[in-house]
DNA sequence: CGGCATCCTCGGGGATACTG
DNA sequence: CAGTATCCCCGAGGATGCCG
């Protein structure tokens, strides 16, 4: 390959190994954030993670559960009782989220606002340009 | 309300209010990471990106380019000459990203593998169980 | 209470072809 | 070169119902 050395360019950024995607493959799924936000608190049960997030249906809430446990990041503990308790809590793994979680939020605080106006400024540009 | 005071949970966390999820609404599409990654080293040109980013299409690439220029974090200068012209680069308000990208990375560097150990530990006892 | 099983919809995103 | 325009498919995720 390459016989003629036109310096062609390879493909140097991959989804499955840009350490960016990878993260973000873990704490992208819509519901995924507002979980580990309802769980910075502390231990929380099933049913009180579903009331505190609004719009979830049970069916997202195990799921994304199901993930963010089979992950590593959140730990399941069952009390075997009639009905049966189910607490969930941070993993020290997940615990390591927060800081960066921290600062996904700061940057919305202070910086969220120009991303609004740039999307108002761009679809007022756009539309007149169709006029 | 709360005529009957049994303390009725209302939901406080909210897709569209949640710091987390607003930033992550940004830069958590598909190929989002990816591009802002080719554009950390500077201005670069429409064909370069397709090249550098291994299995993207001429559609998403565009798509992909025309929200992050919506939304204000690219800038797109083009160079009316035939053919054209069309190179991209982080604005501002995209470079204020990249210390949070960098911090996703880091994170990802150090504890990517613990993820993954996690998840074949989940595996492996949930296959074991159905035995 | 804390799920799992089904069915269904909707849109993200791939493949391909055409264009100024 | 730097895009549009179409068609199409698959899977995330919503709605609903049943269960130990």
């Amino acid at each position: 390959m390459s016989a003629h050395s036109k310096k062609s360019i390879q493909p140097d950024i991959s989804l499955t190994v840009c350490g960016y995607s990878k993260v973000l493959e873990i704490i992208s799924n819509k519901w995924t954030a507002l979980i580990i936000y309802a769980l910075e608190d502390g231990r929380i049960r099933y049913g009180e993670i579903g009331k505190r997030i609004e719009g979830i249906s049970k069916k997202m809430l195990t799921q994304t559960l199901r993930q963010l446990e089979r992950d590593g990041l959140i730990r399941r503990d069952v009390t075997p009782s009639i009905p049966p308790i189910v607490a969930y809590s941070l993993s020290p793994l997940g615990e390591s989220l927060i800081p960066l979680m921290l600062e996904l939020k700061q940057w919305a605080k202070t910086h969220y606002s120009l991303v609004e106006q740039a999307r108002a400024a761009y679809d007022h540009s756009v539309s007149q340009e169709h006029s």
